[in-house]
DNA sequence: TATTTGACGATTT
DNA sequence: CAAATCGCCAAAT
């Protein structure tokens, strides 16, 4: 079980209407400090079918600044789909989103 | 085998 | 209050 793997299931685990924070993953998969590990590897993202990047955000409930998986525009459509509340600049409500992993 | 990089996070200036 | 820097961890080259 690579380090990378235990991220994307870990991604595979956000249930619907809820966004997750990279943090929390590199928590969830034992490393605390390993964040931007875990930007990686969605960065990676070999399985973009089973892997909703978009519904990852970083500690300020936002997507990456430097990058978008396809422009925020996308970001703001797939997490309004599922019911999450999305700033124009692509802020969720972590208060109210923020999913919390076991 | 070693060095560099990178969807982050927290702290300091 | 906002921007820049340092620190951590694992993968890629």
């Amino acid at each position: 079980m690579s380090f990378f793997k235990s991220v994307y299931e870990a991604v595979k685990l956000i249930p619907k209407g809820r966004v997750a924070t990279y943090g929390d993953i590199a928590r969830y998969v034992g490393s605390p400090r390993a964040a931007r590990v875990v930007g990686y590897a969605l960065h990676v993202n070999p399985e973009p079918n089973a892997i909703p990047c978009h519904r990852v955000v970083n500690r300020e409930g936002r997507l990456a600044p430097s990058f978008a998986f396809g422009g925020m525009e996308v970001q703001k459509a797939l997490l309004e789909a599922e019911n999450v509340e999305v700033s124009d600049d692509g802020y969720v409500d972590l208060a109210k989103y923020g999913f919390k992993f076991a």
